[in-house]
Order: structure tokens, then C-alpha cells, then sequence
RNA sequence: GGCGGCGUGGCCAAGUGGUAAGGCAAAGGUCUGCAAAACCUUCACUCACCGGUUCAAAUCCGGUCGCCGCCUCCA
């Protein structure tokens, strides 16, 4: 079966066939940078990144191209709040942005253009679209037509009456139709602006989407993303610009993540409900992040919660207790003969690609390919004792290979285990030496048969969230 | 008001016509002096509710209820 993708535009899933053979461009909308992110937005470009790889990983050569917004009303808002130049928000706000990505292993897009750096093309857009009489000029302002446009509305699905009759539209009488929107807007006094054939102005939010995206990808391209929260007006609106424009189609496949919600409710930022991507990873692993993210499917709602990290988190550590002891079994001399246990695993890690690729095939299914890792994950543990290592090395380089395109599991297991145990140490209020001591104190008293003793440093030890594992080669112990 | 989506076990979550994946949690068991991990067993005759279509429906159709999103900046 080959990849097929929800599309938003025509509410079903299509297969994927790109307008050129071997190749795949896609867009994603990037950040307005004036604030930290959140995890909304981790979510989006989490999702992007394993679209992103899984294209790849099906062979086609991928552009992928996400901007920064760095000129907008709500950058020379704060700028202007802090009394400092726009650019020193945009700048530190994109570094911001690129630290939050990397700390999620999310790779980098071919081009990060900025809207700033294409203000000819810009221009030279809205030049044409006053050309083919789809905008005006009003004022110092440019807006476009959206009555001049037959098949506005069309993503989201709308008609412009019915819009209008909910009408919380502000009423601006330079505009022909309540429903246009600005090309271009002239500069107010102590604004940054650019010279215009319309006088000095800054690009409107839409206008630079639909002039970076054609300007790297020409007039038809393949994939453009974004939350589904952008599908109206945002990826309307750059419709109605490109297709006004060059008349031909803008977009073959829309694609459009679903939102992040605090108990049950969306969260952002004017609800004051969201927390930053930094926040929550001082007290979560990144990779348990991102495993949480992908854990449901991309278009359906997913209710952030810390209980809900923690499970992702017990399922992570599941699959890399599992991946460890693969590891640990492949440095050890034991060998064992092949059983019950060792076919079904075979069994197993050869239906694993196949598996995997129908999940993502079906629409980026990421919940069901890592149920099947969790299935995978029980004939490891079943046969870890008699497998041959040749299985086992199989098994590693099988799950290794998914774990590039989720950009999860690609730890090495004893590392991974070790950071959990690292963040879990930090609310233990125990000094390890200590706890070396009562382990040394145990081992005599086990010797000696004193169990008693032995039991009461456990369960000392227990109390402070330390778990006590004995094994032939002595003691060791975790954080709870 | 318009448009769109969702409702699957205690929780999370796949499944869109063929008789309910997986994870977390819980209970019992195996292993262990005791623990931990792991394994085994149990845990939805049922998929919000009511009708209908069908040999067959969680999946299709109609209705009801509940929740959410977009319609204003928003991933």
C-alpha cells in the first residue's frame, strides 16, 4: 500500500502522488517570533519533523522549507513595551525557536526563510495581484478582494454571507468588504517599515507565506502544514494570494495537526493556559516529550496532563528496559539455544517494516506503529534468555530504523536510563555515598543471614524513593 | 447563528463493514531470602444514546444527548 494523507481540502485521504516523480516540497508555517514556545508548537513541528522523515524514508528526495515570521504587530508590540529595536525581539525569540527544536531532535528544515529578507518578493506579489485587479490600494494599507476571488473559502469550507452573519468582523470603512484583508500596511509614525511603490509599510501576516513558499518552490507545490488553527484565515488568505496571482493551483495537499489541550480545552496563549516547551522540559525528558507527542495520532486532540507524561514515560522506559537488555545480552558471552520464544520473535521483527510502513502509510499513523513496538517489545523480553545474538543484533538494527523516522527510541538504552535516573535523582534527599554505605552494611548482614537487618535498610531506603536490585554481581540501586 | 470535529475498559489510545491492537494503572501468580525488572493470568459479549440499512456495524444512514474547535491573533 502506498502513503496516503488527509487532505484538508478536499476532507479525505488521498494518496500521496507528488507533482514530480521522486520529489516532495512541503511548507510548514513557522513561528511568529515575540515569545517563547509552547507545547502547541512543539507538537506541530514535532509532527512535521516525522512527516518530514518518513517522506524521506519512502525514498523521495524532500524540500522542506519553514519560515520565521519576524515582522508583525506583536513583535513591535513587545518591542515597543521593552523599548528596544523589533529586531532584538525577532533575533532572540528565533534563537529561542531554534534551541527549543534541537532540544526535541527535530531536524532542520532545507531553508528557514525570514519574512523580512523577502520584501521585493513581497512587493513584487502584491504589484501583481493590484495588476490582475484582485487588490487595492487604500489609504497607505493594501488589501485584497476577497469578493474579486471565486473560490475563497474553499479550505475552510465557509461562504463569505455566513461569515459576515457571525460577523465579529471589525468595521474598517477603507476596506470594500469587511472580510478583506492587508497586503501591506503603511508604516505609523515610529514603526519599522520598507519603502513601497505604496508608501513605507510592512508586509500583512499572509502576504509572506505565499511569497516565500512560491519563491522557493515555485507556483505549485506539493505538501503545506501548519496547525489546524491556521486554516482560517492564514492558509485562506495565502490561497487566495498565490491562486490569484499565477491562476494555477496553489497546494495539492493540505495538512493540519491538531491542537494541544489543558483538560480538554485548547491551550494558548490568550487563554493563558499553555506552558512553554522549556518548562516543561525541566521537569521531562525531551525524548518523553516528543514520545508523548507522537503517541497519539496528529490530527486528533491531545490532552497534555502530567499524568499523562508519566505514562508516556513508563511506556518509554518499557521499550528501553527491553533495548538494554538486548544490549546487555549481546556483550555477554551467554548463548543459548533457539526456542518457542526466539520464533516468535523472529517472527516478529520480520513483520516489523512492514508493519511500521502500512501504520505511516495510513495518514502518519504514529499511535499504531508504536503499539506494534510495544508488541515487538514483549517477544524481545520473552526471548531475551535463549535468543541467538544474530536475532538479537537484527532486532536492534529493525527498531533502529523506525526509531530514525520518530526520531524516539534512538537513544542508546543505557544512556536513556541513566538521564531518566539522573532527573529522578534530583528529588531524592539522600547523598549516594550514603547509600552506598547501608548497601555495604546490607551485603554483610544478607551474609551473615541477619535478613532482618537487611530488610530494614530496604525498606529505610524505600522510604526515600530508592529501590534496592540485587543481582549476582552484588547491589545496585535506582530512584523510584 | 454558520461551518467542522469528537464521544472505544479506571486512564491513555489504535481500529471506519467481518465480529474490540497496544500502553499505563490494578489484582493474582512465576522468579527472588525479601525486593526490582521480566514473564503468565485476569481486566470492554461491548464501542455516548435511540432507531435504520446489511447475512454481518464501534465502523454506513437518520435522530438525540454531551464535549471541543474555527468564524478575532494563534501550532
Amino acid at each position: 500500500m502506498a502513503l496516503r494523507v488527509y487532505n484538508t481540502l478536499s476532507g479525505s485521504k488521498e494518496p500521496f502522488v507528488p507533482l514530480t516523480p521522486g520529489k516532495a516540497r512541503m511548507y510548514v508555517c513557522g513561528v511568529t517570533v515575540y515569545d517563547f514556545c509552547h507545547i502547541g508548537h512543539a507538537r506541530a513541528y514535532v509532527v512535521f519533523d516525522m512527516i518530514y522523515r518518513y517522506l524521506q524514508a519512502t525514498g523521495l528526495e524532500v524540500e522542506y522549507v519553514r519560515n520565521y515570521t519576524d515582522i508583525d504587530d506583536k513583535i513591535i508590540n513587545r518591542a515597543n513595551r521593552e523599548g528596544v529595536p523589533y529586531q532584538e525581539i525577532s533575533e532572540k525569540f528565533i534563537a529561542e525557536f531554534d534551541r527549543d527544536m534541537e532540544s526535541l531532535s527535530i531536524q532542520l528544515p532545507t531553508v528557514q526563510p525570514k519574512a523580512t529578507e523577502h520584501i521585493p518578493e513581497i512587493i513584487a506579489l502584491i504589484e501583481r495581484l493590484i495588476e490582475k485587479g484582485y487588490a487595492y490600494q487604500a489609504g497607505s494599507d493594501v488589501n485584497f478582494s476577497v469578493e474579486k476571488f471565486s473560490t475563497y473559502l474553499k479550505l475552510s469550507k465557509r461562504n463569505l454571507e455566513d461569515m459576515q452573519a457571525g460577523a465579529r468582523v471589525e468595521v474598517d470603512d477603507r476596506k470594500r468588504n469587511p472580510m478583506d484583508f492587508a497586503l501591506w500596511k503603511g508604516a505609523k509614525p515610529g514603526e519599522p517599515y520598507w519603502e513601497s511603490p505604496w508608501g513605507q509599510g510592512r508586509p500583512g501576516w499572509h502576504i509572506e507565506c505565499s511569497a516565500m513558499s512560491m519563491k522557493y518552490f515555485g507556483e505549485s507545490f506539493d505538501i503545506h502544514g501548519g496547525g489546524k488553527d491556521l486554516i482560517f484565515p492564514h492558509h485562506e488568505n495565502e490561497i487566495a494570494q498565490a491562486e490569484a496571482a499565477t491562476g494555477k493551483p496553489f497546494v495539492k495537499y493540505w495538512i493540519h495537526n491538531g491542537f494541544v489541550n489543558i483538560n480538554a480545552e485548547k491551550m494558548s496563549k490568550s487563554l493563558g493556559n499553555f506552558f512553554t516547551i522549556k518548562q516543561v522540559l525541566e521537569h521531562c525528558d525531551a525524548e518523553v516529550l516528543r514520545f508523548f507527542l507522537l503517541s497519539s495520532h496528529y490530527r486528533s486532540p491531545l490532552d497534555f496532563s502530567d499524568q499523562n507524561l508519566k505514562e508516556s514515560q513508563a511506556g518509554l522506559e518499557r521499550i528501553y528496559n527491553s533495548l538494554a537488555g538486548i544490549d546487555e545480552r549481546l556483550l555477554g558471552s551467554a548463548t543459548a539455544a533457539a526456542g518457542e520464544e526466539a520464533a516468535e520473535l523472529e517472527e516478529k521483527v520480520a513483520a516489523l517494516p512492514g508493519r511500521f510502513r502500512e501504520a505511516m502509510d495510513d495518514d502518519f499513523n504514529t499511535a499504531l506503529a508504536l503499539g506494534h513496538i510495544f508488541e515487538l517489545v514483549r517477544s524481545i523480553n520473552k526471548a531475551l534468555p535463549s535468543a541467538p545474538a544474530e536475532l538479537l543484533l537484527k532486532t536492534k538494527q529493525e527498531v533502529a530504523a523506525i526509531a530514525g523516522i520518530l526520531g524516539v527510541m534512538d537513544s542508546v538504552p543505557a544512556e536513556f536510563l541513566g538521564r531518566l535516573m539522573q532527573r529522578k535523582s534530583e528529588g531524592v534527599e539522600i547523598a549516594p555515598e550514603e547509600i552506598e554505605k547501608l548497601i555495604e552494611e546490607r551485603a554483610e548482614a544478607r551474609k551473615a543471614k541477619n535478613y532482618k537487618r537487611g530488610d530494614e535498610i530496604r525498606d529505610y531506603l524505600a522510604e526515600r524513593n530508592i529501590i534496592l536490585l540485587d543481582s549476582a554481581q552484588g547491589t545496585s540501586w535506582k530512584i523510584k
